[in-house]
DNA sequence: CTCTGGATAGAAAGCGCTTGCTATCGAGCC
DNA sequence: GGCTCGATAGCAAGCGCTTTCTATCCAGAG
């Protein structure tokens, strides 16, 4: 029925041990016996059979890129990015390998899951992108499967995602601590005082990171952070509606609004206008991640750029082991405040 | 090194084929039996070898998803749809699969270097989604493999993609022409007649089939389409921008403008906003897809929304054989369109 | 008490490929 | 001219799992 390697070395007339030589590549063949094989393997249109392959060779051609939800841009152009550098430059460059994007919809047990079903296919490498829930055990769960991965030969690398220590990890992270205090701050000089802050999920890393940073800068100023001021959601826009109307009935007097991410201020912008207040005349706006969208939000979007591209494309190269890994295994990649038209100096300063 | 299936036999004191039958669940084995085994790959904590059982089963757990662009949003949600249904909707039920999103880019080559590697995991299913590349080389190529695959035993689906003649797939396409239509048709009856269309990237059935949309509105009111008043260009914001200045530039009188989708209208606004021109006082404009920022925009966007989610939902749902496939193996989806406050009267009407 | 048959478990033959080791063939060298 | 060595090709032993075919065991039937 389907065509094997025996029917391509018949048919080259030789053995198929030359034939898998010729595929791979990595044993001396005669050009001539080469082109001989080349050509069976057209006339017959083989394919080789990966199971087979990767059985024999204890190693696959996969790559497995986990993200929290695929439908957020945020994940969208890491994986987009990380997925460019496994598959090669050229586009078919190098040994073909299959990179896949694996959705967790941020749940621990899908994130294992997902895990395992990559161990189990062998892959050659992982990378883990976006924040990691904060559940002890998850942790736990988590960082002996990774344990178990790079035992075998995967190489894990972990994107925007704090680093598992006792792992053979390499971790590229994301200052969202310094990123959330600069924008805080950027506020403070503004002169606001009162300031709202949406969150995202709690038990998530970069939900602490952000808010600790905010605190960070409200702490500078001389002001805690008042416990009221803060509502936890999803990250999505949903949230930033549903938490901006939340807020507002809380403090009216807010004169300004920090959304966990771009998309969570979509939405709080979206309920400050229903509510009648303008941006950022009565109320600023500021968000994180500078997704493509912010720049053309109206009033644009003031917000911390993450070098997403970048920082994805290189945990793509580091796990081909195409770039070298950051000494200590561990990088942090800075983000950069950027100053747009949702904020501005409040009502009364 | 490993643990393998002969390990977990040994220890639960049972035959390899039993270890198999248990952890594949379709042949009876005495509950006590069962126990112990599971109690066995516990203990030593085993993964199946996925490769050796592909192998030896001849079939795989791999589903392939294949996306256009994976840092747009219209793919993303398509991508994060189908997904959630082959996981199977507990998270976990069921076959445990593995959904693979692959990003071809848009790129003839790479999508076939991604069939290919699918055809060699001996994928159980694969999605296609986005609008296809309109060459007939492309097109040979493409349906050549797909009927390879089909032959194979892999499920094929196309969401949101023209159905493939002679081959076994089953297609759930967009209606892009009619929803264009109405969308034209839309500014017609506010009175708009000088209109700019940013096409997208040329060769693209999708983007065929939106201007033969917006042709056919414009020749039922009459008039033709001057060619002046299209431009081509990709996907993205940059061209909506870059393509917006330029028809500015050829026509100064047009009153309103259709982007090729909502992330395009984006760039437009943008391009109008710099020009001085105010949304819809003095220019209209429309997008396409409805995306979820779309509604976020200031003013809201007019647009056409397409049930991505529910579309691959159903895509994937076909796939995994969870639902039967539509009569005639095509499937035609509407759009609907959504007037917001992004298309006004025209100036002078 | 022996016989029949359903329910389980095991033996073993692959699935298609990779790769260490061996065999072959000339060419260059003393 | 016989010998050594590099360059190629083939042999054959797995890789770890699935599955067909058989063997075994025990309950109920006669």
């Amino acid at each position: 029925m389907t065509v094997t390697l025996a029917d391509v070395a018949a048919r080259a007339q030789v053995s198929p041990a030359t034939v898998s030589r010729v595929l791979n590549g990595n044993y001396p063949v005669a050009a001539a016996t080469r082109e001989r094989v080349l050509k069976a393997v057209d006339e017959l249109d083989y394919v080789l059979n990966g199971p087979a392959s990767s059985l024999a060779a204890a190693t696959s051609d996969l790559v497995g890129v986990l993200v929290n939800d695929i439908a957020d841009p945020f994940f969208g152009i890491m994986a987009s990015a990380v997925q460019a550098e496994i598959v090669g430059p050229g586009g078919r460059a190098g040994g073909e390998r299959l990179a896949v994007v694996c959705n967790t919809g941020g749940l621990p047990e899908r994130e294992l899951t997902y895990l395992t079903l990559l161990q189990r296919q062998r892959a050659a490498a992982v990378v883990l992108t976006g924040g990691a829930v904060e559940n002890e055990e998850h942790i736990a769960a988590v960082a002996a499967k990774l344990r178990r991965l790079t035992e075998a030969g995967t190489r894990v690398v972990l994107c925007g995602r704090p680093p598992v220590p006792d792992t053979d990890t390499v971790a590229l992270t994301f200052d969202n601590r310094g990123g959330a205090r600069q924008l805080t701050e950027h506020l403070l000089s503004l002169g606001h005082r009162r300031i709202g802050y949406v969150a995202g999920p709690e038990e998530r890393t970069t939900t602490r990171h952000r808010l600790e940073g905010h605190r960070e800068a409200l702490a500078g100023a001389g002001g805690p952070t008042p416990d009221d001021l803060v509502v936890h959601g999803p990250y999505d826009r949903a949230s930033g509606y549903t938490a901006t109307r939340e807020l507002l009935g809380r403090a009216p007097d807010l004169t300004a609004l920090v959304a966990a991410n771009d998309t969570v201020a979509l939405g709080a912008c979206a309920a400050l206008r229903e509510a009648g207040l303008r941006i950022p005349e009565d109320v600023s706006v500021a968000g994180f991640d500078d997704l493509p969208f912010s720049v053309d939000a109206v009033p644009a979007l003031t917000t911390v750029r993450l070098p997403l591209s970048e920082a994805a494309a290189r945990a793509g190269r580091i796990a081909m082991d195409r770039e070298a890994a950051p000494e200590g295994g561990v990088d942090e990649v800075r983000g950069e405040l950027m100053v747009r038209g949702s904020t501005g100096v409040p009502r009364e300063a």
